[in-house]
DNA sequence: CTGTTAGCGCGTTCAT
DNA sequence: ATGAACGCGCTAACAG
């Protein structure tokens, strides 16, 4: 049905041979006049190469898969949109998949992802505490056949990628906290299954430990906006309604969560942060957009996505990285007059 | 390199035709003792077709492209989400391109896309008022090939899609927006030469002037938060610092854009809504959590990408649809007392 | 420098 | 019901 390469050729009146030189890189360019011409048959005939059969003889697909939880989500896509910045104008493109934080879909997605032949796969949702073993050995033999794997967040047997230090970060946080005068905390430490969570959590309370102090709650629940609503909902209804002189202040292990936690706080009657404090992780670009603006530790995520794109295209050459969040203090963390 | 068909039959003992029948849909199943030979084999070798050989011979890639402005943009990402639902899981994969708002950037998207004979592409970004010529030859041929296109926002020369009501939206937003008693608008138009920014304008201009009002300004600039946030900028210091004591509303062509306005108002020391009221349109998720409420025209942004998912799904039988958005007033918009 | 030809991995008629 | 053989569109050796 389409035009093909033959097509270009015989109105060209050139070999099959010739015109898949000049149109697609090849070493030595064929004569100047010839070019010319099979370029102008391939422009009359609106020629375009059929990327299938070209993958098939070459055996390299430039395409990449990114899997992410929700591409809704502000986290992932401003790690979508740097990956994508940092394919450039390569050419590579972009296979996208969401695995609404199963695992089964995780799965299904990389299987899909090797069947395309992709030549690289970016993991870029948490990975699980006990990692699936399909998962690692589907990773295994995507190796062995020359795939690359990248991942986000947590590192993973021997593939490439950017490691996030989240417990460093979250200990440098509480710090900061410490420091402006919060003594009472309270973690949505989220799903205790996810290396994310529990890092992040871990470190913030590690931090409290050394320093003397202990968490006033650790309440875990689902990894989401929806999940920190409830699990903060829960929180307040469970708590005595006249303590509290002190301000208390909330850390959510992720900005999204701190989204959902400030909505349960709200809707109980209660203010942010004059009745209680609330910390995120991550600083995604919504935050510009909330009031009070959200204390967090800000994250390069556009970044990020960016090095994992360059990596795939550096073939091979991918190296580790290790990236650490900055402690960023605003208003939802401010100390209200009259506590402490 | 890796294991092929053939590996998979030799190990199984049997034939590549055999094999190719019982590990991918073919009218009629082999026998069962056969069957189950060749599967085991499979699974022992490890074995992953080969996507691009099956293209080839299927003529079909149960591929689709999606082209959006911005993918961190909670527009896009919302309906991309939804075009993700809608595929569910028939086995089709996303292939995802990002425009960054320029046109060549958009063809160059719609020519990768074809070369990877996508069955479908579905195009989110708003069309233009001049539409490119290239793009147009370029999206029929794409057509006349078999592929099916579909437009999200406007209608574009015999494809499918989901058209967006945006003057009427428009215009319906502005008749609550009267109805709850404001009478002095600014607008900001976003870029002219975008159909979805020029419609909205005009319809909201459209219902003020068949009520005997008239903008107290319409102020063009970019269709983006930055955008916005300029242009409000503008025009608040362009505003002679005595007038109003009337509230005045500002209609932001998109809630993106609103977002923008919000932070130049408030930059210049102003409060929303009690110095100025806004007003946006789409209703992104982030409106969730943006203080005070957005007022906004609510479109149905998952279900739309949902749809758009289906219709690539049900071939052909791609129909068009026309969805309006509701007028939602929330506290953005609330008359200050004193006011009006 | 150009043309011929043999695969790339798989689906699918056509015999058997 | 199963197997042999051809073709999908293109690249890359090899010949000329």
């Amino acid at each position: 049905m389409a035009i093909r390469l033959t097509d270009v050729a015989n109105e060209a009146g050139v070999s099959l041979a010739t015109a898949s030189r000049v149109l697609n890189g090849s070493a030595r360019k064929p004569a100047a006049e010839i070019s010319d011409r099979v370029r102008a048959a391939a422009e009359k005939l609106g020629y375009f190469p059929n990327a299938q059969a070209q993958a098939l003889a070459r055996a390299s697909t430039k395409l990449v898969g990114l899997v992410v939880r929700d591409i809704a989500d502000p986290y992932f896509s401003t790690i979508a949109r740097g990956v994508q910045r940092g394919l450039g104008d390569s050419g590579t493109q972009l296979l996208l998949a969401s695995t609404d934080s199963e695992p089964e879909r995780e799965i299904e997605a990389v299987r899909s992802f090797m069947s395309q032949r992709t030549d690289a796969i970016i993991l870029s949702g948490s990975r699980g505490l006990s990692e699936d073993a399909a998962l690692l050995r589907l990773i295994g033999s995507y190796q062995e056949n020359g795939g690359q794997v990248i991942v986000i967040g947590q590192p993973l047997a021997s593939t490439g990628g950017i490691q996030i230090d989240n417990e460093t970060t979250s200990e440098n946080l509480a710090e900061e906290l410490i420091r402006s005068g919060h003594r009472r905390f309270v973690v949505l430490a989220g799903d205790e299954n996810l290396l994310t969570s529990r890092d992040r959590a871990q470190g913030f309370l590690r931090k409290l430990k050394r320093t003397g102090l202990s968490a006033v709650g650790v309440v875990h629940g689902a990894f989401s906006r929806e999940g920190a609503y409830m699990a903060m909902s829960d929180f307040l209804r469970g708590r005595k309604s006249e303590e509290d002189a002190q301000q208390l202040c909330v850390f959510c292990v992720s900005d999204v969560m701190a989204l959902g936690a400030i909505r349960a706080i709200r809707e109980s009657g209660l203010r942010v942060p004059e009745d209680i404090a609330v910390v995120g992780f991550d600083d995604i670009p919504t935050l510009e957009d909330v009031t009070p603006g959200i204390s967090t530790a800000r994250l390069p995520l556009e970044e990020i996505g960016r090095w994992a794109g360059e990596m795939v295209l550096s073939h091979g050459e991918a190296r580790k990285t290790v990236v650490a969040g900055t402690p960023v203090l605003r208003e939802s963390t401010k100390l209200h007059a009259g506590n402490q």
